[in-house]
DNA sequence: GTCTATATATGGATAGAC
DNA sequence: GTCTATCCATATATAGAC
């Protein structure tokens, strides 16, 4: 047990691997053969590990979102004032976001992808917990507003300026240090702010 | 010329059927049989009003992008005060997004997967204008905030929305009444209005 | 647990008849 | 402008040696 954890075995690379690339070209566009290559294996040697592509992809993804549920509960926890939970909040989810680009992109891709199955299970066992958590959040911020509404604004507000990354460089007023994650999370919580009568 | 646009020539069917399946499935995910197959022509067939895969895919861009730049623009237009503004760019926005699921689902397949050079061409061709227009109605709103930011922040909430719809009715709180634009445009109004210091 | 070799299906794309 | 037939590369997946 300790073993298999310390010296990282072949399941561990192969699962890294995975989530790299069917982060960056979605499930249809890798091959199982290309993710042999790049753990430096043959493909038919992965097949010993998973016993089919699908089955790869969701063990991928079961790695790729383990402890973020936790991450994200914590952030928006009930500790503190709720403009201290605000801040504590944005600041975390914002650095959590930037810190695993490829988490971030298969979240992405699983809600554009994603079948009923798959989304339902992802909603129960993974956010329902984190979700209600900053919905609490938003209920301590604004009683009078929809805590699940402002919920998804909230993370949609911060996760937004990281989809559009690639892309906002190109428009007009775009500079690369609105891609910087305090940047992002300090315009965030000023707007959050202000929209609850608070002085930013 | 008037004759191929009133009787719906053989291209355009392609180009509306390829915009419904690449959106719905990606690049990778659609073959270029799949697309003929919808379109109840043989792939061959398909080859003679288009030289490659990737040439029909930047053909269905422009076709599904068409008057989307215009139509955004518009909504965020200078007429009026900044509040008046302010409710129309919501309104119609959310409207536009809510009316053309296909293109919303090419815009966000794009921001995962396009190069370098396509999304600098979509950029410049396609979002300058509409996002500076978007960038003026927010300068106007507050002229001490980065219009940049701003503006993806204004655009990000109510897209946001639309893109956790799949997975948003199995989370807590989730009601179908969500999904609806026009609650949606008002949440956002509301938030945005009461962050400019405005009574919602 | 990894390999080579291979079965089998499907992918993009072309040739040439009509 | 659409068809049938086909080429060839690549896809997932398996068999069986080591």
């Amino acid at each position: 047990m300790v073993d298999s954890m310390v010296r990282g075995d072949t399941r561990t690379m192969v699962l890294e691997n995975a989530k790299r690339l069917f982060a960056r070209h979605g499930y249809a566009g890798v091959s199982v053969r290309e993710i042999a290559r790049a753990c430096d294996i043959r493909a038919a040697s992965l097949y010993h590990h998973f016993p089919d592509k699908e089955s790869l992809y969701l063990a991928t993804m079961e790695f790729a979102f383990a402890d973020k549920a936790e991450a994200i509960m914590q952030a928006a926890g009930p500790d503190g004032s709720p403009r201290e939970r605000l801040i504590r909040f944005v600041t975390r989810f914002t650095a959590l976001i930037a810190e695993d680009r490829d988490f971030r992109l298969l979240l992405q891709r699983e809600l554009l992808d994603g079948d009923e199955r798959r989304l339902r299970l992802i909603a129960e066992k993974l956010f329902e917990r984190p979700f209600q958590a900053i919905a609490g959040l938003a209920e301590a911020l604004a009683p009078a507003c929809d805590p699940h509404l402002l919920a998804i604004s909230l993370a949609g507000l911060i996760l937004f300026h990281f989809e559009t990354a690639p892309v906002r460089r190109f428009l007009p007023g775009g500079r690369t240090d609105h891609d910087d994650p305090e940047v992002i999370a300090h315009h965030v919580l000023a707007l959050i702010s202000r929209a609850l009568g608070e002085s930013p």
